[in-house]
DNA sequence: AACCAACGGTTCAAATAATGAACCACCAAC
DNA sequence: GTTGGTGGTTCATTATTTGAACCGTTGGTT
């Protein structure tokens, strides 16, 4: 791996819960020599991309972030052209509606939608990264991803969230077969124990799953209605987005999920 | 100049005019030759910071950058926090306000609002870079900075780029003086021919300028009136944003304010 | 059909930059 | 005063980066 990937692995040292972090422990977290992360992360935040703060001089993402972002936005309106369409989704539900991406070998969610319709409901977090076994998002991806790519990311370690996670590699390919066969995906309680979801894969130009589209409900509330609903909604949904974004739903998954409803 | 700082040189050449970029083309902005650039871009994208698009196999910000600011605005709430502030300002003021970060050696548009109460107004865009001399932003910004860094801003080409744009250094050291004893800094056509700006600094945490905030006015529409309105309600919106921030306005600042209004 | 120029991408010896153990200076706790 | 923790620096050793020349493909011109 070159320093450029080092320098950017560095990156995703920084989480919610761990927002700014000293140098030692950079270090530490990473593996590196501490003279080299120093080189590294001065060179970062010669850029923007990180900044230091307080006396104790720890490091956190910089402002250069929001730029790259903003420009980004403004070349693919990815989030922003999703965001009304993931709230239209959330109202129609009357549940919480998430919106996922791949990147390289993670899920992360980028957007998130509440309802006002209820007092409990499933929270979300930006940024946060999804188990791909154990979320209908991931396991949505995952089916439709090209079988090198989803082995790849079956061949790592499956850790047991709650006491319903697939842990077995077979059971969660047969598993991701049903998925495929539906064009839908649906797990209950496999991530966090009272928490359900639904969720389908989002296309963009070419054919090709870049993400997914779900709907997370606490188990206490699910029911045959809602779930019928929420199928309806969310592959209405998940058209529209793939439209917003240029691209369109293959005519295989289009079928399947107008079998769905 | 090491390997990171190049590599990440290279997401500046992505700009809204230029979103998607060829290798070649790349090499050519950059200086770099071709292989070091398609080195640097493929590390880029396996950490999603880049990704490549179409049958050209044009380079383009990647969605990585999404997860990033999403983590950044967790961490440091900077645009999300300001910008009901920003609305309420524009609102009040019936005029464009925006609000600019410095990153570095640059000034960058992170946020803004417009009014609906004209039909004509000064339109902005997302990560905007904006011109120190140029600009009542700018020389907000520049007024307070510390000397050194104010210098080294100033050594820099002043491009001319409208009739009304002060070019000469000294005039504009005299200029930042002025701005430095009113506590806000004014410009007319001297970045675009038909808008004029009225400007203040933003500090955060240890009284340092890190930003500022700005309403602009389609010269046609000034008058003393709408002058006193802007003055009074954008020195009310910086103070607010401030503590917001987590920071607060020098109290010499504030002095100055009062005087203002 | 032949040609040309430009594209993205690859190769490998030579040149350069990254690396890391040991080192400060500083601070807080004991 | 000692200990153990910071953030930051040094410099000989080492491994990575570099770039001219290359390949295969594409698309327009003659």
């Amino acid at each position: 791996m070159g320093t450029v990937g080092k320098a950017l692995d560095l990156l995703d040292l920084f989480t919610r819960q761990r927002a700014q972090v000293g140098l030692s422990e950079i270090a530490r977290l990473s593996g590196l020599n501490k003279a080299t992360c120093h080189r590294l992360l001065t060179e970062m935040e010669s850029r923007g991309l990180v900044e230091q703060v307080g006396a104790a001089r720890e490091y956190r993402l910089g402002p250069a972030v929001l730029r790259l972002a903003a420009l980004r936005e403004t070349a693919v309106p990815t989030r922003d052209a999703a965001m009304p369409v993931l709230q239209a989704l959330a109202r129609a539900t009357g549940e919480t509606a998430h919106l996922s991406l791949r990147e390289g070998d993670r899920l992360v969610t980028i957007a998130f939608a509440y309802s006002p319709a209820h007092a409990t409901k499933v929270m979300m977090e930006d940024a946060d990264i999804l188990p791909w076994h154990a979320t209908s998002s991931g396991q949505a991806v995952l089916a439709f991803l090209p079988e090198d790519q989803r082995e790849a990311l079956l061949g790592r370690p499956l850790p047991r969230l709650t006491a319903a996670t697939e842990t077995d590699p077979d059971r969660l390919r047969a598993r991701l077969a049903e998925v495929r066969a539906l064009g839908c995906a649906e797990t209950a309680g496999t991530f966090e124990s009272d928490a359900q979801s639904l969720a389908v894969p989002l296309f963009a130009r070419g054919d090709a799953v870049v993400g997914a589209l779900g709907v997370a409900v606490p188990v206490s509330r699910m029911s045959p209605d809602l779930h019928a609903v929420i199928r309806r909604e969310v592959t209405a949904a998940a058209t529209e987005i793939a439209t917003l974004w240029g691209g369109q739903v293959p005519p295989g998954i289009t079928a399947l999920w107008q079998r769905l409803t």
